[in-house]
RNA sequence: GGGUCCAUAGCUCAGCGGUAGAGCACUACCUUGACACGGUAGGGGUCGGAGGUUCGAAACCUCCUGGACCCA
């Protein structure tokens, strides 16, 4: 074990190598039976058409968190990895593929195209395995699973066969939506309805026997060649004459039925007569069965009219559309032309329109199912998280419609049904036989494959061996939780829920997480004709240009970096907000893989400053802590809790957050630096408690974080000098929240010193002081307990806010020409001589008073209101109270020191300045009245050195003197006599030319311009939180005034 | 047409009855013995609009506007 980490953090070195160890240690399988509580999840298992995208990397990362997790709180955890034959998308990737080849399916013969999608399947299958691994899923790999594995088939054909038996699989010829591309049929599901620009047709039918005519109006003209009626409103009084009646069909001359049909027709719509082609329209499907009208199919499997269009027959069915409307055009039949607004059923798959067919297909009756589903649900056995998901799952279940599950494809589940041979090939019209085995006999197999949906619904069980009775069953049946997209609430998990409680006797899981679908940056879907898909290897492996999809390579014309694994985990963590979209920009990758360098830093620091410590066994609270590390300890145990919390309640986001936060803004912000005192003192006790603290807290937080950033926790909780239980983190216990470590009393006696250290950055901040330069302070408090802390933890203090020096008083005259912070229980003054304008001083004040006036107007307005103090409860109103006492003292104390800072305080020091000689004794004296005269800082007069070098040209008299003052306080009495004469010669010139010292201010003006449109807009508002804004803006136009004179005439209250 | 959801800082989003938050971006300053993949400080919000309920609304209700998705 070394102790030496790389400078900074490499992923792709960290990342290579563990998943390998993990997998040889077995980590990840899981036990049949065991005496530790079962958690299990099976992988949504993704298509072997390709590779993973982003979508599948958040499932991956989710599944893995909670998976993680679990095992290492002692769970006995199944995530059951597999993938998915993908049915339809397969054999058409594979298709495509073959005919970049010349090789044509149907040319092939079934046996070999199917021999060929099994090799692409073996290595896709495996890439995706692959890809899974470099993401750091802790899947069970020994217990993979392929929907067309011989165990899962079993299982659906047991499924298949007792469905039939029940009488819930069925065949039937129903008007299906049939795909003319791929030529199968596809469910409902499948289909997607796409808004386009059409045109309305209107045509006229003669009216058999009158001279009157029927104007149809219609988006399909070419359908006319299958219609069977025409229907009117039987309200309606233009046509209600005409039902009963024969119409001629154009073109054909057929005649057919005029009916009347109230729930087809619509008075408004078109001309208020519909054509009713009943076997190319689901609609008048409906309408047909009503009347009993005959359906006559005009297409055949390719979308081509047949024999029975007539002159028609052969033309594929948008050419038949372009004839037919010439035909009619030149019989003078075509009445109107309109543009029309109208969706158009498409297929999912081809994206060619579906062409609505009579079809003799497989059919499942799913309502008994369904309603159980609903009934499962509605008790709670199963919770849908987010909850809201419900309600679109139970609108579903609750119009079912019977799930047509063949499809006329080679590469599935071949339906377990047997036809006889007749003519040497099967009889499909014939009356099925449904077994499991091919039946005695001349008997030949249904050539048609299960809908994929269907294999997939048994996924819960199928892959822990049912039918069989398998221990696995006993143990992981319910599964814990299905955590998937919701884009497949009803392909996959409502079909789960129904197959799962009818053949289990119970739900599928306990709980289904749906999360949201990934985006890119923009909120586009990530599709491949749009180039914005990501491969989630190029995110953590990193890309070159050309590996890119077409929209980033603009955008990154170097290629993407190695962001690696954990980075782009916790980036996908952070982002599952809950039921939307997912907004994938790269800066927050980035952003994570900085993250995980901090990680890398921090433990770099702690491992290179342990010096052969060893942890050992001593429990960490027997230890002498100091406070800084009973307050990180309490810190990190209540992240501990935190994390715990929102794990349980599925909030991700939250939990890495809280890790985020405790790691960064409160271990490496504060922790470690208030730690280097002890690090590199001399004591050393205290040297090795900081030394266990940290290696505590790292442990801890390396597991908390683990599921979510597994690689990089792993590689440095093995550096950490200490005792481990296991050889691995990913075995390791996950902490738990320890209500001893809860330190209340050391996160109060914190407050106050990061307060002091805060307060004397701030002024820093904002008067632009350098670390570097060394600042002396004093602290007022009147409470002993905050000074009796700063006393004795002024070693925290000093190092962090860059102080030579700290003086605690109770009470007292302010340091003169110092810049003050008002906290609530203290006020803190760093003396400014030397460093600073104090003009900036005075705005920064002035700028603190106008917020805690605004807010002090705001409570008080609260408190003046009857009501409130009546109605609001008790505490509250306390509250409010002990805020405006301390509001008004805040106010009061800003105000003081205003005054303190103000030029007319300033002049009272000048004011001797009338003769440079007299000057020197005078001001020495009165400065160290207040401070002591301080040595010389090295970095100080360096800085003056600088000032002096730098252009004083447009310096306001003003300045003059601050710089003046500041001389003095260092010794510097010329340099400061100097500048005195520079304060005064610059008030005789700045009469004749005011705007040289207006132009030297370019921060505070800039300021206050922009605060000027900002106060209108407040004072427009109308709203109580409105008012409250403008008080506080009200205020600052007063603050300016008071300024302004200020600024425009020191010199002649000077002079007097 | 029916349904669901969303609108909060420049961007992505938390907050869901009691003093408006985070990350990124932005500005200024800073090579401080882990880290410039960094530190410190700061600026930035009529919480989509209009009504209502309430002592009090970003939050609850109604309507409107804009957007997303699902089902017909």
């Amino acid at each position: 074990m070394t102790t030496e980490l790389a400078p900074s953090y490499q992923p792709t070195d960290v990342e290579k190598r563990w998943y390998a160890f993990w997998m040889e240690k077995g980590y990840f399988k899981a036990e049949a039976s065991s005496t530790k509580p079962a958690y299990s999840i099976v992988l949504p298992p993704p298509n072997v058409t390709g590779s993973l995208h982003l979508g599948h990397a958040l499932t991956a990362t989710v599944q893995d968190v909670l998976s993680r997790w679990k095992r290492m709180s002692g769970f006995n955890v199944l995530w059951l990895p597999g993938t998915d034959h993908a049915g339809i998308a397969t054999q058409m990737v594979v298709e495509r593929e073959l005919e970049k080849q010349g090789l044509k399916r149907r040319e092939m013969g079934r046996e070999a195209f199917v021999k060929r999608v099994w090799e692409w399947k073996e290595q896709y299958g495996a890439r995706i395995g692959e890809q899974h691994k470099v993401l750091g899923a802790s899947l069970d790999w020994s217990r993979e699973r392929f929907t067309l594995d011989p165990g899962v088939s079993k299982a659906v054909i047991e499924v298949f066969v007792k469905l039939h038996e029940e009488g819930l699989i069925y065949r039937a010829q129903r008007l299906i939506n049939w795909d003319p591309k791929l030529q199968t049929a596809v469910s409902d599901l499948e289909v997607e309805n796409e808004e386009k620009n059409g045109t309305l047709w209107h045509i006229a039918y003669a009216v058999k026997g009158s001279d009157e005519k029927l104007t149809v109006a219609t988006t399909r003209p070419e359908t006319m060649l299958g219609d069977t009626a025409v229907a009117v409103h039987p309200d309606d009084a233009r046509f209600k004459h005409l039902i009963g009646k024969k119409a001629v069909l154009p073109l054909l001359g057929r005649e057919i039925d005029i009916i009347g049909d109230a729930e087809l027709v619509s008075m408004e719509f078109g001309t208020g007569a519909v054509k009713v082609t009943p076997a190319h329209d689901f609609n008048d499907y409906a309408t047909g069965q009503r009347h009993k009208l005959p359906m006559i199919s005009i297409f055949d499997e390719r979308g081509h009219v047949n024999g029975e269009g007539g002159p028609y027959a052969g033309l594929e069915r948008f050419v038949a559309r372009k004839k037919v409307v010439e035909d009619l055009t030149a019989q003078g039949l075509l009445v109107k032309e309109e543009p029309h607004k109208l969706s158009i059923p498409v297929s999912q798959r081809s994206g060619v329109p579906v062409e609505p067919r009579l079809s003799k297909q497989w059919f499942m009756n799913v309502d008994s199912m369904a309603k159980a589903s609903v009934d499962a649900v509605k008790r709670g056995d199963t919770k849908f998280v987010p909850q809201s998901w419900e309600n679109t799952f139970f609108h579903w279940m609750n119009n079912i419609q019977p799930w047509c599950i063949s499809r006329q494809l080679w590469w599935g589940h071949q339906i377990p049904a047997w036809y006889p041979v007749k003519d040497g090939k099967p009889d499909v019209d014939a009356e099925p036989k449904v077994s499991r085995e091919k039946p005695e006999g001349d008997w030949a197999q249904d050539p048609d494959v299960l809908d994929t949906w269907f294999s997939s619904g048994l996924w819960a069980f199928s892959t822990l061996g049912w039918p069989e009775k398998t221990a696995e069953l006993k143990t992981f049946y319910p599964t814990s939780v299905m955590e998937t997209g919701h884009d497949i609430i009803f392909f996959w998990v409502a079909r789960m829920m129904m197959l799962g409680i009818h053949f289990m006797g119970d739900v599928p899981f306990k709980t289904v997480f749906l999360h949201a679908m990934v985006r890119d940056e923009n909120g586009k879907k990530m599709s491949k004709t749009q180039g914005n898909v990501i491969d989630p290897l190029h995110v953590v492996r990193g890309a070159k240009v050309e590996e890119l999809g077409a929209m980033y390579q603009k955008k990154y014309p170097k290629g993407l970096e190695a962001y690696g694994a954990d980075a782009l985990r916790f980036t996908l963590a952070q982002l599952t907000q809950q039921g939307r979209e997912i907004r994938l920009a790269f800066a927050r990758i980035e952003g994570n893989k900085n993250f995980a360098n901090k990680i890398w830093q921090a433990t770099r620091f702690a491992l290179g400053r342990m010096e052969g410590f060893h942890a050992g066994s001593t429990p960490i609270k027997d230890r002498p802590l100091s406070l800084a590390d009973r307050w990180i300890l309490s810190r990190l145990n209540r992240t501990v809790g935190a994390v715990q919390t929102a794990l349980t309640a599925f909030q991700i986001s939250d939990a890495a957050n809280a890790i985020y936060q405790f790691l960064w803004r409160e271990l490496c912000d504060w922790y470690i630096e208030l730690s280097k005192g002890a690090i590199y003192g001399t004591d050393e006790t205290a040297k090795e408690t900081t030394r266990a603290v940290l290696v505590f807290a790292l442990d801890r937080v390396f597991r908390l974080l683990h599921p979510f950033m597994p690689f990089i926790t792993e590689e440095l909780w093995q550096k950490l000098p200490m005792e481990r239980q296991t050889e691995s983190i990913s075995v390791a216990e996950y902490p738990e929240s320890d209500r001893t470590l809860n330190d209340p009393a050391a996160e109060n006696e914190m407050k106050p010193l990061i307060e002091v250290i805060e307060g004397i950055r701030a002024i820093r901040g904002e008067s632009g002081i350098p670390f570097s330069t060394k600042l002396q302070a004093q602290v007022q408090s009147q409470s002993a307990d905050v000074r009796a802390t700063l006393e004795k933890w002024r070693s925290y203090v000093m190092p962090l806010a860059g102080l030579t020096s700290l003086d605690v008083r109770s009470d007292g005259r302010a340091p003169a020409q110092s810049a003050v912070d008002i906290r609530a229980d203290m006020e803190v003054y760093v003396p400014l001589a030397g460093v600073v304008n104090l003009e900036a001083e005075r705005d920064r004040l002035k700028k603190q008073i106008v917020l805690a006036q605004g807010e002090l107007a705001a409570v008080n307005k609260k408190l003046e209101n009857p009501n409130f103090v009546q109605n609001a409860p008790a505490e509250v109103v306390e509250k409010d109270k002990a805020r405006v006492g301390e509001l008004g003292d805040r106010v009061a104390r800003l105000e003081e020191n205003l005054e303190r800072l103000s030029p007319d305080a300033e002049v009272r020091i000048a004011a001797p300045a009338a003769g440079p000689v007299d000057l020197r004794a005078e001001l020495k004296a009165e400065l160290s009245e207040v401070n002591p005269p301080p040595e010389v800082d090295p970095q100080v007069s360096d800085a003056l050195n600088k000032l002096r070098e730098g252009t004083k040209e447009g310096l306001s008299p003003q300045d003059h003197r601050d710089l003046g003052v500041a001389y003095m306080n260092m010794g510097l009495v010329d340099d400061a006599v100097r500048e005195f004469s520079a304060a005064k010669d610059g008030e005789g010139k700045k009469k004749a030319a005011p705007a040289a010292a207006a132009k030297k201010k370019p921060a505070a003006k800039v300021k206050a311009k922009k605060l000027a449109p900002k106060k209108k807009a407040a004072l427009a508002k109308k709203k109580p939180v409105a008012k409250k804004k403008a008080a506080l803006a009200k205020k600052k136009p007063a603050a300016k005034t008071n300024k302004a004179p200020a600024k425009k005439k020191p010199a002649p209250k000077k002079k007097r």
